[in-house]
DNA sequence: ATGATACTCCGGTTTTTCACTGGGGTTTAG
DNA sequence: CTAAACCCCAGTGAAAAACCGGAGTATCAT
């Protein structure tokens, strides 16, 4: 049961970002139909992803052939925030529609609420980086091998 | 930037409830009409959201004319989780769509950092209950009134 | 130079979800 | 017995989400 959603471009994003950051230390770039394919993603959706993450600075592009996409700022650097927000709230220009005159207290105790619990998901997210994550899996990976031996 | 984002029908929900909570010593029962028309919702939709409370013991109803709703159990004794699992999941009896062949190490330990995130707020949630609610909105209404003063 | 490659921009289409509505029932107070 | 209220189930319209396509532009290899 989620309450908080993964939305699939989040998603994508963060796979794309996290395949990245594992290549960080190579200084190489990494080509949309290499990630697309790797991670089973539609390349033409994963594309205009990129370019939203290029426009809010978390990733760098190089054009033309042998081109393709590296991090912008180290992988320790980015956290998972970071990403949700460039994603998400791109073209969430439009202010907050509050005619304040049907926000009843009811309403507003519990928006009050619910940010509460907002808040608390953010701070998890804002903490981790895509660091923790290769982490993570590198440490999964071991721990798999260690139990065919 | 919502990322915690609290639905039509669980706003709904939680503010039907709500205002049972504030009637709940009275120990009378409260009509759809009365409760969509204080709260600005529509009632038809209401009722369908009354149904599954019900349903999930939540909510009691009576029946008949002079019927109408009251809560099943005590203000403090329902979490605003509880109230969202019931209406977000009741007919989210369908099990996690779990290839588990695409579940790619990469995605897992996504996953679980959405999840520990999710964790977190719904530990907010689950602390807390209806009966919270009301204090606060009672507390607030007080500074109102100490404001005009 | 030039052709192939790969990003860029912009728009369209399809699928799914959401909020809401309607119609015909059943129960109950008076 | 009748009117008031809940009950069940099914449909609809609009909006968002996910995805696809085409023409353009920069860049590298040769």
């Amino acid at each position: 049961m989620d309450i908080l959603e993964l939305s699939c471009k989040s998603e994508y994003a963060l796979l794309a970002l996290l395949e990245l950051a594992q290549h960080y230390s190579d200084g190489q770039v990494l080509q949309i139909k290499e990630i697309a394919a790797h991670q089973s993603i539609p390349d033409r959706y994963l594309e205009q992803l990129l370019a939203t993450l290029r426009r809010q600075g978390l990733v760098r592009s190089q054009r033309g052939a042998k081109g393709g996409y590296s991090l912008a700022r180290a992988p320790w650097q980015i956290s998972l925030w970071d990403v949700i927000q460039a994603i998400e709230g791109e073209d969430l220009t439009r202010s907050r529609d509050l005619p304040s005159a049907d926000l009843t207290p009811e309403r507003e105790v519990l928006l009050k609420a619910w940010q509460d619990a907002q808040t608390a998901a953010v701070a998890i997210l804002q903490k981790t980086t895509l660091q923790d994550l290769c982490d993570r899996q590198a440490q999964q990976q071991q721990a798999r091998l260690m139990y065919y031996i």
